[in-house]
DNA sequence: TTATAATTTTAGGCAAATCTAAAAATATGT
DNA sequence: ACATATTTTTAGATTTGCCTAAAATTATAA
């Protein structure tokens, strides 16, 4: 697989998430930021190659061999994003570019050796559930901050957007992963809501409450 | 610069070692593994961007700016073969195939982050000296073991030859980097040579005797 | 249901990097 | 020195991945 190839596939599972509808040209090209005609180049090339299913006019999607693909450049993607953070002190903000050309580094040893490096990480940074070598990850109890009762308590557990301004975002407002918050109050109005963590109390708009995710307490 | 590119820049840096004169198109043809007229192509190219200076007919030779580029691509290269050596567990004849790759990783945060996760290291692990940031790098005293007096003694500090097949021989025959070496003996017939290194004394034949770089003790 | 809009595909082109075959320039040997 | 060999370049083709513009298909809405 070229890159181009693998970042496509890549696309596909992330525009497929969980479901296995087929993913119309259009909504691809912009995954890929690229023309609908080029995305239909490259569709025919990943058919050709028992990635992706494909019939004219009816979208794509991604087969057994694709998936399977698809998980092993997540895979390393999330691990190499995990040692930049863990190892080299990028902060969480800084590794997606620099994955995202690791991700393509071919050698099956390198990205194992990663692994047991970083001590078989489950989540990554942003977290986002890492693979394992078969492709089987751990999927979490998890809600969107936006949807939770209050009163109610949770763990932050991960960001739905990993987009840097968001990131630096949380950065300044004390809101990191593993960090326990408390939902105090939702305004009926513009659904912000009131919430305390890390020791401080801060009000968030709905916008951001609906790109974190929180790990509900039992209560 | 294109991944092709930068690997052009590095095989003139390597075939024009030191000296500053022409490398003609079938040289590197040779040590890029294509053919000629792939190099004609590429070196206008490279003449374009000014990272060489070309004449038809007349070879190229890097301009200061091709070197400058040369040095960082082999920085990189170097780095990250000493990451997999000292941090992921890769043996010395491992390396090269993954490093090839992780040269051409575009950041210079990451590289000078695992520079520094790895101490700032001045050689490789086949003994060749890692450039620091600015292109700068040390070289050292070494000489060929096959150049060396008898009798006389050294450390082994690097090796010419860093083909798979040579370096598992060298392992093989209790020879490793750091190691010191006392040269007792060389035959006139075959120029092969005795010599004792980590307890164990053997014979060791031209071709391998000037292929490993010995750093000569004052005596 | 039929015209219009939106989506998708095709057709044709371009740039990078390679190749083969042929032409041009340089080098070599007697 | 000059014929021959070697080296190097040019010309033309191929593949990947992208583009634009136009044609074909599907969706939508009055």
């Amino acid at each position: 697989m070229t890159h181009s190839e693998e970042n496509y596939i890549k696309g596909i599972y992330h525009l497929s998430q969980g479901g296995k509808k087929a993913i119309s040209t259009n909504a691809l090209a912009g995954q890929m930021e690229t023309k609908p005609s080029s995305v239909t180049d490259m569709v025919k090339r990943l058919s050709e190659k028992d990635l992706v299913h494909y019939k004219k006019y009816q979208g794509v999607r991604l087969t057994e061999q694709g998936t399977l693909e698809a998980l092993k450049v997540i895979r390393k993607h999330r691990l190499w994003e995990t040692f930049l953070v863990e190892k080299l002190d990028f902060s969480w903000d800084e590794v997606h570019e620099v994955a995202e050309q690791l991700e393509h580094i071919e050698s099956e040893k390198l990205i194992d050796r990663l692994d047991a490096l970083l001590d078989f990480p489950d989540y990554d940074p942003h977290g986002d559930p890492i693979p394992d070598k078969h492709g089987r990850f751990k999927t979490r109890d998890k809600k969107l901050l936006s949807t939770m009762q209050v009163p109610s308590q949770g763990i932050c557990v991960g960001v739905k957007d990993s987009s840097a301004s968001f990131l630096k975002f949380l950065d300044r407002n004390h809101i990191a992963l593993g960090r326990e918050i408390q939902i105090l109050e939702k305004e009926p109005y513009d659904q912000s809501m009131h919430v305390q963590i890390g020791g401080h109390t801060l009000r968030i708009s709905h916008q951001i409450a609906s790109n974190l995710y929180v790990k509900p307490n039992p209560s």
